[in-house]
RNA sequence: GCACCUGUAGCUCAACUGGAUAGAGCAAUGGCCUACGAAGCCAUAGGUUGCAGGUUCGAAUCCUGCCAGGUGUACCA
């Protein structure tokens, strides 16, 4: 706290000048409680985060939860310290008398003018009421890692999906981000590419089109090495794998012929990787595979040797964990390193290089026990100040309920089912199109140009939006019913009320910019009009709860709020029909707002919005 | 065996981390297009939160024990 500072109302620095702009609804909130409780207890910041969105609009727009537990500290009646709170409470010009219901909750209400000003603040506000952090963190999320020597399954969806929301979440906060794509580039995938190199190459094909080449060659022993040669032979090492093994053993070893290979080919399994990643509008600052950690590996071991955390066991080196528990390999027998040992030169590498205070792995959940274990590790080796997350995720299910497969048993192509989304997304599109036009109703014409733009955005959106808006830990059912549906909690129904917020303005010939330069202070008077007001006021918490737990699914909540209340606004509030001038420009600035905010929103769960649909 | 995750309306999911009468969307029923895009909106119905205990002013949420499903568990990553 700097003494020479308002404290109330934290002014901001942008742009080099003091930016009076609007805040957290909850923060205002817990900055007067903090006050009113630090004479009633020396820690008020467990009280403090009893302060919740009221449930019910009966009950005010805020509540605030502490007096009944004050009682049991403090041993006097929950309702006589609700009453001492409220008078201790800074009252000016913020909020409504509060009111003190049941055993003693205190339901807050703020004052509908002093929400107009905030909202006319957040009209001009370019980051919509988000405040930068006042200590920005370093974030290292390691998202995506697909094993590059073959395509890019549905298995990859979610860490890669997550993975970026996450990202454009904390640097929307203000957080220093660095995404890192630890590519599978280096392992036993690779024997079988450079094995099918040597034996079923077709010069000719790779010439023409090298990457669908490796495709097939990958594909061709992948087949191989899952045939069984007889039925008795069920334990027998299948020859091809084995020699696939080999290869992999060679390359490692730095056996030139291969090492020159997999110079030759990681390019094009880069290029392969890489349209998938346009196509989603997915970026890394750094790529660093297993490849890259690979020279520093001996000395990672070494290291740990040295500082007696691991330590020689049946010829393997080896961390023991906790008794009886299975310990963790850093070298195996035969002399090669383990993915641990790899993950940890990897922590080293990111701990020295970025000094990140979080490393975030999104990572399927099956993966768990190694990153405990991994972690635990770390912390061993000294790495007790940045925080290792695993931010885990369920599988993705088909209608069977178990991991979804394509028809013949094998993994569906990541390509193949981004296509599939734009496809499906094109055909209802047309579907209601056609429908539409039949009951007459006024469809835009579109030209074809802008209809492919309006699928990609549709088809990717749904099946973005699908993944994000569940709730991360639990497994969920691949259906494009549910996802491309026009109903509900979906990418199309906010594409689709961000298109007719738009059309508003469209409709009426009015521009966004006056609004936006010198936003007028807007009417609250309808119960609508207030309940948008303060859904619009509550983004940047909705960002800040997504972003404590990592958890993408709290803004598509937000967001289906925003769309229902807004649907309420636009069905009892005419704006072009306003009964004022002044009336349609204040009504004008809640749906220029909304339409900001859900365009936003989008773009941090890495989905476009489109003018018309 | 041990560990982690999951179990909420017929189906798919929420519930802001212990708050007031557990909410949405599908599906069902009934209503709303001479006010801005009906891909929309409103209303009705639907629940012993897997089961049994416990903790307290208050439990889907925390603890214990069961039941069911998924996953992992020394040389794949």
């Amino acid at each position: 706290m700097n003494g020479t500072k308002p404290t109330g109302d934290c002014p901001r620095v942008r742009d080099g000048a003091f930016f009076q702009g609007p805040m957290n609804l909850l923060h205002i909130l817990q900055q007067r409680f903090q006050t009113a409780l630090a004479g009633l207890v020396d820690d008020p910041t467990p009280y403090v985060a009893m302060i919740k969105p009221a449930q019910d609009a009966r009950f005010g727009d805020y509540q605030a939860n502490c007096a009944m537990a004050l009682g049991k500290a403090l041993g006097k009646k929950p309702r006589d310290i609700a009453q001492d709170l409220v008078q201790r409470l800074p009252l000016d010009d913020v909020l409504d008398p509060p009111e003190i219901a049941g055993p003693g909750f205190i339901n807050l209400r703020f004052r509908s003018d002093w929400l107009a000003k905030q909202v006319q603040e957040l009209g001009r506000d370019p980051r919509l009421g988000v405040e930068s952090p006042k200590t920005p963190r370093t974030f290292v999320i390691d998202f995506s890692s697909p094993n590059v020597a073959k395509p890019m399954h549905v298995g990859h969806l979610r860490s890669t999906i997550i993975g970026d929301a996450l990202a454009r979440l904390l640097r929307f906060q203000g957080h220093k981000v660095i995404t890192d794509n630890h590519l599978g580039d280096w392992g036993t995938q690779f024997g079988i590419l450079l094995y099918g190199y040597k034996n079923f190459l077709d010069e000719a094909a790779l010439k023409a089109d090298p990457v669908r080449e490796m495709l097939r060659i990958y594909v061709h022993v992948r087949q191989l090495m899952s045939v069984r040669d007889d039925e008795d032979a069920e334990d027998a090492v299948n020859p091809v794998a084995e020699a696939c093994r080999q290869e992999t053993a060679k390359l490692h070893a730095g056996d030139a012929e291969n090492v020159r290979l997999w110079q030759m080919m990681m390019p094009w399994c880069q290029a392969e990787i890489d349209t998938v990643y346009k196509r989603l509008d997915i970026h890394f600052d750094h790529t660093h595979g297993e490849s890259f950690y690979n020279p520093q590996l001996p000395s990672v071991v070494a290291d740990l040797e040295k500082r007696g955390i691991a330590r020689n066991s049946e010829g393997a080196v080896v961390i023991f964990l906790k008794e009886g528990e299975p310990p963790a390999l850093v070298r195996k027998r035969d002399g090669a390193f383990t993915y641990t040992t790899t993950d940890l030169a990897t922590i080293r590498y990111r701990a020295e290089t970025w000094q990140p205070q979080t490393v975030l792995y999104v990572v399927d959940f099956r993966q768990g026990l190694h990153f405990k274990n991994l972690f635990e590790i770390a912390r061993r080796w000294g790495y007790q100040d940045v925080a290792l997350e695993h931010v885990s995720f369920g599988s993705v299910l088909g209608n069977d309920r178990k991991p979804i497969k394509t028809r013949e048993g094998g993994a569906i192509e990541l390509s193949e089912l981004l296509d599939e989304g734009v496809r499906e997304a094109a055909r209802r599109y047309e579907l209601t199109r056609k429908e539409r036009q039949e009951r007459g109703e006024d469809v835009p014409a579109l030209a074809a140009e802008e209809l492919t733009q309006i699928y990609e955005a549709v088809g990717l959106g749904a099946v973005k939006y699908a993944d994000l808006s569940q709730n991360r830990d639990s497994d969920y059912i691949f259906s494009w019913d549910k996802m491309l549906a026009t109903e509900g909690n979906t990418a199309t129904y906010m594409q689709y009320a961000y298109v007719r917020t738009r059309g508003i303005f469209r409709k009426g010939d009015e521009d966004v910019e006056p609004l936006r330069a010198r936003p007028p202070l807007p009417s609250l008077e309808s119960p609508h009009e207030r309940a948008l007001a303060i859904q619009l006021l509550r983004f940047p918490e909705a960002l800040e709860a997504a972003a404590t737990d990592y958890r993408p699914h709290v803004i598509t909540g937000y967001l289906w709020d925003l769309a229902k209340t807004y649907s309420g606004f636009f069905q009892n509030c005419p704006v072009l029909k306003a009964e004022s001038p002044a009336l349609r420009q204040s009504r004008l600035l809640l749906c220029d707002l909304t339409a900001r905010i859900i365009q936003k929103s989008l773009d941090l769960l890495g989905i476009r919005t489109v003018e018309r649909m």
